[in-house]
DNA sequence: TAGTGGTCTAGACCACCTC
DNA sequence: AGGTGGTCTAGACCACTAA
């Protein structure tokens, strides 16, 4: 589906959709429906990214609504981080994740190289796996379902101070897999070059001993404190589509973050 | 122009303020004049905390706007945690960090006892300090200025699992000390209890090696991973108002966090 | 000049809550 | 019944950007 007319689902048709009169049954707010709608058609990729959104004014007579109920939509869609406006030229479908730009996550080559530092990655193996009990609960699968699991290690001025897998669906691993991963992140190629779109990210901090083969490849002594980084991407209907395990050295590797007072965003201890 | 009425400040006289004819100098939006002085007036305590605010239609009046932009300041105050509203009874001032709320931060206890642990806290010391370069720069202070220092330590089962430090204002940490730390959350007490508004929080995590007086506080040896978490809250005028050092034992303390694609929060390698 | 978003108003109907 | 917030409309002026 894609536009015209109606707001309620695929109806082409103008059907001055209004009414209360009776029907509507669940009836959402107006603006609801047009940011939903709108948001749909981003998400599906109608209105590709970078794109101009229709103008207000089209919005209003495409949905049949009036500008401050399309506003209250767009909104909100601004607010989502889905789409941004510039005065005097339109709203615009924000690029997943500009490079370098103000999405909540930075990568940590991305965030070395602000630093100054020469930071490069490196693919070490791609593959698909039968998920195992954390894998297949951090992504809301049946165990041993098959998941692609994607593993790079992040050099900084060639030492090694990062290692992780990405798990995700495999015909989604299988494009990761393929990119450029030696100069860009994986979360950014995932936004960016991949398209996916996340709404939340849940992240968990540890402190673990190095051990194995995570020890190895990191050039630790067994015990050695590591900084172990679990995140889950969630899309927006809240479905778990990424899961990554990182290891990184204390030296060179922290995790910063910074809580805004809105809109949630929850620490436990 | 047609409506009057003063937005400056809380003054409840008229004062029509200004038409825009010709000075206007830097003439914020009526909105985000109406949001600054209602968030003005719940932070100086003139609204307190649980109390309702004017209804819409007062602020209306108060402010010679319309319902419309007094609505959109209110939005905006809502998104920010520090204003809630209730269909068919008002507005009303957020308790700051309701007790179990939704606030973005939640302490170590409160944490631990969510999920089923006995958890309390002590309070291992309380001095007044000259900051050090670390705590100056973190609270943006020349150095040497004398700060308060809270020193508390949390168990879990009676096993101490984390340590840390909060720096503040001496006058502040007066009164933080001076209350029951034994079963708050000092995040809780500062924000529940003291009033601390804090508009963001920027928090470090890094793994560590355990050593000197908090290994043996946490009964760990030498060289052990442990978990530092360093926290700078800040005021809405960005200025830091607090500075945390926490240090914890990685069986017991992780760091978790959920990052919302709205409204940034910025993650670093 | 024309189109776009940014801001604002007055007025309206509804659902909800309290009295 | 009366007050409150939730939603929505039509119309307006402005600042900015573009052709």
């Amino acid at each position: 589906m894609t536009s015209s007319g109606a707001i309620m689902t695929g109806v082409k048709e103008a059907m001055p959709l209004e009414g209360e009169a009776t029907t509507t049954e669940a009836t959402q707010p107006r603006f609801a429906q047009v940011r939903d709608a709108v948001r749909a058609d981003i998400l599906a990729g109608v209105l590709p990214a970078g794109g101009r959104l229709p103008s207000e004014a089209q919005l209003c007579r495409q949905y049949g609504v009036s500008r401050i109920t399309v506003r209250q939509a767009l909104a909100e869609l601004q607010a989502s981080g889905l789409v941004h406006t510039v005065n005097g030229r339109g709203s615009f479908v924000s690029q997943p994740r500009a490079p370098g730009g103000q999405g909540p996550l930075v990568g940590v080559l991305e965030a070395m190289r602000k630093r100054g530092w020469k930071a490069h990655g490196r693919l070490l193996s791609h593959s698909v796996q039968k998920a195992d009990a954390e894998v297949a609960l951090a992504l809301n699968l049946p165990p041993r379902t098959p998941v692609g699991a994607v593993t790079v290690a992040r050099y900084c001025d060639d030492v090694p101070f990062a290692v992780g897998t990405t798990y995700l669906a495999p015909e989604l691993a299988e494009r990761l897999a393929a990119q450029d991963l030696e100069h860009n992140d994986v979360t950014d190629v995932l936004h960016r070059l991949l398209g996916l779109r996340t709404a939340r990210t849940r992240v968990t901090v540890q402190a673990v001993a190095a051990q194995g083969m995570v020890a190895r490849r990191l050039r630790k002594p067994a015990g050695a404190p590591l900084l172990r980084v679990l995140t889950t991407g969630l899309d927006y209907e809240g479905q778990p589509a990424t899961y990554s395990e990182t290891y990184g050295t204390p030296e060179l590797l922290e995790y910063r973050v910074t809580l805004h007072n809105d809109t949630s965003s929850a620490r436990e201890g």
